[in-house]
DNA sequence: TAGATTGTTAATCGATTAACAATC
DNA sequence: TAGATTGTTAATCGATTAACAATC
């Protein structure tokens, strides 16, 4: 029989759906051994949203929760985690080793979910051999050499605006489907690349603009 | 005359439109003087979005263009500007100098936007009176007395995730309405006040998603 | 003027929520 | 069983887009 959440299922899972996932999963990491269950309506009030999203938004992957009891905590992470594709490692490069990809590359809380940096990249010769949270600082000439004896999932780029889309070009002429963009542009990727930028002057601005226009409530 | 989009004016303007405004700020930002004027067109190309979206949401805030010419690079960026209230500089405390508070001090892009770190704070007396990027390490002590005298326009939080609230209430009481949030918890904080949260683990995650789930077309 | 592109409306599309039958 | 809360639908709400009159 085929329902109509099947039909949208099939029809693909809306972008807010997936973005919301983390905060859930970021969540429920965060409860103690002894929080053992939680329903739509306690998630809801702790992370300001309403119980029937949280529900909708679940029930696209399946149905992991307890009519009349709410959704068994530890269950619940496991499978959100399983959804994230958190069962395995994912091996990352980064490009570009400024004061934005050092502090990435010593931040140790990406490996602890399993993300690991397995090479550095850079133009300046200056700094190419330091050693980074254990990593060593490559020359960028062999970055393609390096790709293809290492493939990686995920590309990390900190490189100066000027420079990153040629970078990203090159990652994607070598195989990379998944980029992590922190440099200020919208880079042009093929479709089947996926780009999450952080783009953190632009969230700055988000929040100078509310200072200007403060008024009544304006609740992020 | 009450036209609709006066309307919509007045019940506020959407969350897309803001989000999207940093954008059009930054592409403008990086064209070069030669580039006189711009079309919706030519703007949406380059972002990857329909030419009507852009004219709707610059028409939130005023008339911009010329009609039958486009939008003067130079005027649009200035106008933006304004909107996004650049036109003023900003005061930041910054509170744990940990590796990403490290790095965010001494990252000199915010200063020339006009957003100015005036003073950090931490808990680890080994760091207390270190210097990041020309501003001392206080103590956290000191929070409130510092706030009293040297009033802040944004809070940016960089603790561990099991004090950040904690911290959060105290920015709160001592009168802060913005915070920049890099901690991994999402904050409670009253209605006028406002949060935008940088969760670099949550978006991390949106890319192992997609690999997991790969299939057709998942540009984001 | 003819050509081009804006600003704005109405139509479309998609996401959120309220409500409730299903069920533990 | 009675009470509670899920999963799912239909209704609502809001955001995007196509279309076009206005106009430079």
């Amino acid at each position: 029989m085929m329902t109509v959440r099947n039909r949208r299922k099939m029809a693909g899972i809306p972008r807010g759906v997936i973005s919301r996932l983390p905060v859930y999963y970021r969540y429920l990491s965060g409860l103690s051994q002894a929080h053992e269950k939680i329903s739509s309506a306690e998630l809801g009030k702790a992370l300001n949203m309403t119980a029937a999203q949280i529900r909708s938004d679940l029930s696209y992957f399946g149905s992991f929760g307890l009519h009349g009891y709410g959704y068994r905590v530890d269950e619940l992470r496991q499978r959100i985690a399983e959804i994230l594709g958190l069962d395995r490692e994912y091996r990352l490069v980064l490009i570009g080793a400024g004061n934005l990809g050092r502090a990435l590359a010593s931040y140790q809380n990406f490996r602890r979910r399993g993300f690991v940096i397995s090479a550095i990249f850079d133009s300046d010769p200056q700094i190419i051999g330091e050693e980074l949270g254990g990593v060593k600082i490559r020359s960028i000439d062999g970055l393609e050499k390096y790709l293809k004896s290492n493939p990686c999932d995920i590309a990390v780029i900190c490189t100066p605006r000027d420079v990153s889309q040629g970078i990203c070009d090159r990652l994607v002429a070598a195989g990379v489907k998944a980029i992590w963009n922190f440099s200020p542009i919208h880079l042009q990727v093929p479709d089947d690349v996926v780009v999450e930028h952080i783009h953190l002057t632009d969230s700055l601005l988000h929040l100078s603009f509310h200072l200007r226009h403060r008024t009544e409530s304006n609740q992020s």
